[in-house]
DNA sequence: CGGCATCCTTAGGGATACTG
DNA sequence: CAGTATCCCTAAGGATGCCG
C-alpha cells in the first residue's frame, strides 16, 4: 500500500462532500430508487419494476437507504387485510430531490435529447414547473459561465 | 435472458435522464475529474493528484470525457519550451456544474458535515457565493417540501 | 406480495512497471 | 511530464430459485 493510499484511507471520500455523497448515494441503482421515492412510489415492487432493477438489487439497496436515513420504512397492518410495507422519503431523502433535478436537467438537454423529460417537477402552491437554477446570494440569477469556482475550506489542494 | 432485459437492451438508461446521464458520468472518478476541471486543474497530473486516482484511472477517465465532449483536449507547444497538454471545460462540461453544485450542497449538510465545503463558487460580477437553488417559473422560490414531483413525458410508468 | 441466498458477469479502480 | 500495459481485487448488478 502506498502513502497516498495510506493517507486516503480504508474509505477514501478524500474529504470532499461531491465524493463523500457518491459514495453514499453515487450508485445508479440507488439514484434511480431515489428518483422513484420522489415519485411517491412506496412499494417494493413497484420500485423494482419501474426503476428496472432486479429484486435482489432492489432490496440491497432499498436497505441501505433505509439504513442511511434517506427512506423510511413502515409496515403497515390494518387489520383484516394483508400487512404492507411503505418506502418514505424523509427530509434527508428529500433534500436529494434538487441533485435528481440538475442531473436530469443536463441529461434532458446532453444525454437523451429524444426522450422526453423524466420528472416533471411543481410549485405546490401556483402549479408552475420548478427548476434548477444558481443564484447568488444577492438574488442575481447566474448563468453557468458566469461563475468563478474555487476551491472551499473543505477540499485538499495540493501543489502543483 | 429474460424479455424484460432484452427490452432493455443492451445499454439500457431505460429512457430517462436521469440514468442516461448516470450513465455518461455517474462513475465517482468522472464526477471528480469534472470537479478538478471546474475548479480549473487542466494538467494530467494534476487531476490525479487533487482527485486521488490513480494515473491509470485518470488517464481512462480523461480520455472517455474528451470522446464525450466535456472535456476538450489542447496541446500547446510554445515554440523553445516543453509541449504541453490541457483539458478544458467545454459548455457541455461546465453545463455539469449546477449538478456538482447540488451533490455538494446535498453531501455538506448529510455526508461530510465535519469537512468544510468543497467547491466555492461566487458569481463572477458581485462576487457573492452562488448557490443551487429551485425556483418555479413563476419566480417562487421552492423548498424542497413545497413541490410536486410526477412522471414526465420521457419516464415510462409501470401499471401498479 | 416482499423479500433472501446463491452464483455469475462486468465495470470501477488501484499497484506496479514501463515508454515517449 | 504524460501517459500506456498488465494484473488483480472489489463492487455493481442480473438470473434463478426458495421462503414467510
Amino acid at each position: 500500500m502506498s502513502d497516498l493510499a495510506a493517507e486516503r484511507a480504508d474509505w477514501s471520500t478524500d474529504g470532499c462532500s461531491i465524493a463523500a455523497t457518491l459514495d453514499l448515494v453515487g450508485a445508479r441503482s440507488t439514484m434511480l430508487l431515489m428518483r422513484e421515492a420522489s415519485l411517491g412510489t412506496t412499494r417494493f415492487s413497484d420500485f423494482a419494476v419501474r426503476a428496472q432493477l432486479s429484486e435482489p438489487m432492489t432490496a440491497r439497496r432499498l436497505k441501505d437507504l433505509v439504513a442511511s436515513g434517506l427512506l423510511e420504512r413502515h409496515t403497515y397492518r390494518e387489520p383484516g387485510s394483508r400487512g404492507r410495507d411503505e418506502y418514505r422519503l424523509t427530509a434527508k431523502g428529500r433534500d436529494l430531490v434538487p441533485a435528481l433535478m440538475a442531473l436530469r436537467q443536463w441529461g434532458d438537454r446532453y444525454a437523451s435529447p429524444e426522450a422526453g423529460p423524466t420528472l416533471a417537477v411543481d410549485h405546490a402552491d401556483c402549479g408552475a414547473p420548478v427548476q434548477v437554477e444558481l443564484r447568488c446570494t444577492e438574488g442575481h440569477r447566474v448563468g453557468p459561465g458566469e461563475v468563478e469556482v474555487s476551491p472551499g475550506p473543505g477540499l485538499v489542494r495540493t501543489a502543483s
